[in-house]
DNA sequence: GTTAGCACTCTCACGAATAGAGTGCTAACA
DNA sequence: TGTTAGCACTCTATTCGTGAGAGTGCTAAC
């Protein structure tokens, strides 16, 4: 396939544009009027013949102006985050106010950019794999009932309660404390295997049951993460691009929205193909999901050091306004990566 | 108004019924056909045309069938629930499965109903209001970070990281716990008042400021609930019903799913306005919620004694299948009743 | 290489025509 | 008096055709 020469470009760019803000089909007329080209529409018509033959275009039908097919949008794309930087926008750190509570962030976060955007979002919070064990603690709620808390670093509260036939006096309940935290401090939730598990046991003694009820505790609430909190915001922006609120599809991208499930893969995807700026485009069938193939998605991964990432996601309308949104993205990321990364002490 | 004799019953029951299952207008032909009256469609007819006089049936245009009208709907579900006491629906104790945190138990029921009725719904976890601390516990998790850990009646756990300049040593950790457990045990969240405060700060001398701190932090987590939580489920089964799914209704709809605070007006309304059983039906206009006149709405409350009590409700057409969706969330109230009422030990 | 002009194509909006469904009314019947 | 058959009437939804408008492709001239 040719290199588009300069002029190309331009009108290609130009058509795209147009159509981001239109959605309409754009003819050569409105090209040949308002850009800064000073070429007569029937100049343009034949270029858009040759981008149109090249693949970067498409007619709806024979009389109809020219959208941009999958491939022109990669192009639009793949130049646009190579050339644009711009300042950064209007999301500010006011959304971090003080909020220790991850999941409110994350609300927070996804709410505000789907207001920003228009568009339909997602966030996940970070997976816990590799996460390590910071602090635990067991409580006599009541005489039936211990609570056993759970820390991980970053913070990650996690509670648990615990059924007893009776209670447990204060000696051996401080001593458990010390038990769990001196065996456990430290370890990836991976690295609490048998071998530790017996060892734990033996020195609990008569009270190894509890200890077994804690290390279920642990593995329960790590598989509770594993099925992926996935928060969502703007579904019904949708309805705000004709190409896609009919019934049908409409349809279908909400409930692929509510369902979660298929965001999952998404999210999966975009976590194993890592790219320089953390940040991926999906234009309509490339996107992993089935359902989304009208669709463009663009997603970024957070950090939360250790190796922990999340992932945030953008679905809009293939003539989605590509700039501002990878521009939105961007700046969420490095404020994620802030927020999570340093000892909240800050 | 006068009664209804029973043949008009009759046939307004037949008509319901034959319009809730097609959703198309019922004309006089149907009726006679399949109702086991013998009467012929130009009897039938006629006493159509005094059901529409009298408002229990509407013609959408002049040569259609007649659909009931909202005083109609609600002729039937008075009928309705006073003579039907039909068997307990599918669903099964399964979804109680020792699920602790209540949050998970409130997120499978709204899906169960939504599954099993092929509505819309929502839940509301009980509010907290008046309830009452039960047990308070200071850690030190790190150099510069205690957590909080709140559990109050319910056994609902709340957490909260509070900074602190340097490490608490272990004695006066000891002693804040203490002081902390008896002065708090026991009071409802209202009841900590300024005296309660002022003495306990003048009990831990020069810690008062993480007293205070730990007040902040139980107030915070009240707030945070304050603002209720409410889970949905099945927004998009909206789709499933042709006079609900024009691009324009379902936007609005689905948005007030969203958003969660039109909902929350349903919720109070609906706690206001208690009844016998419970269990309230709003057809069209009677909803407090405006941008639902086009549905019904189906709510009901539960409790978690001490005056704590949440809300199902159920969003569809006003042709929904009204039986079956009173019967569902009957069984639902009975059982959420009883899982949240119980001490969970059992 | 660029442009003007023109015939051609396709969509969309509008209106007329038609079939179908259902009613209301009248007259006959039990 | 209540029920029924029959028929004219009304309204909707669908289909078809038409015309306007937008945009193209091509050709010929600059």
């Amino acid at each position: 396939m040719h290199e588009l020469d300069e002029r190309k470009t331009k009108i290609l760019n130009a058509i795209i544009r147009n159509y981001l803000e239109t959605g309409e089909p754009v003819g050569s007329r409105t090209i040949s009027k308002y850009s800064d080209l000073n070429l007569s529409s029937a100049t343009i018509r034949n270029e858009m013949s040759d981008l149109e033959e090249m693949g970067y275009i498409i007619q709806p039908h024979t009389s109809a102006g020219r959208i941009p097919s999958d491939l022109g949008y990669r192009f639009y794309v793949d130049n646009l985050i190579a050339q644009k930087d711009k300042e950064v926008t209007e999301i500010k750190e006011f959304m971090i106010e003080r909020t220790e509570k991850m999941e409110q962030v994350l609300k927070q976060v996804v709410k505000l950019l789907a207001n920003n955007t228009n568009y339909a979002t997602m966030i996940t919070a970070p997976s816990y794999h590799r996460n390590k064990v910071k602090f635990i603690q067991l409580s006599q709620v009541d005489e039936k009932q211990i609570l056993a808390v759970i820390v991980t670093e970053g913070n990650i509260v996690k509670n648990k309660m615990i059924p007893v036939e009776e209670p447990l006096d204060n000696e051996t309940m401080l001593k458990l404390n010390i038990l769990l935290n001196t065996s456990l401090n430290g370890l990836s939730l991976e690295e609490i295997n048998l071998v530790t598990i017996a060892r734990l046991k033996e020195q609990a003694g008569i009270h190894s049951n509890i200890i077994s009820d804690v290390l279920d505790a642990v593995a329960a609430s790590i598989q509770e993460d594993e099925d992926l909190q996935i928060y969502t915001s703007g579904a019904t922006n949708i309805f705000k691009y004709p190409e896609l609120s009919d019934s049908q599809k409409a349809s279908e991208l909400i409930s692929a929205f509510e369902e979660k499930q298929q965001l999952a893969s998404l999210v999966n995807q975009t976590l194993s193909g890592e790219e320089e700026t953390g940040i991926q485009v999906y234009i309509g069938d490339e996107s992993p999901v089935a359902t989304m193939k009208d669709c463009s998605v663009v997603t970024a991964t957070y950090e939360l050091g250790e190796g922990m990432h999340g992932t945030i996601g953008i679905i809009g309308p293939k003539r989605m306004d590509y700039e501002n949104v990878v521009d939105n993205l961007k700046t969420l990321k490095v404020q994620l990566d802030n927020i999570f990364k340093k000892p909240k002490g800050d």
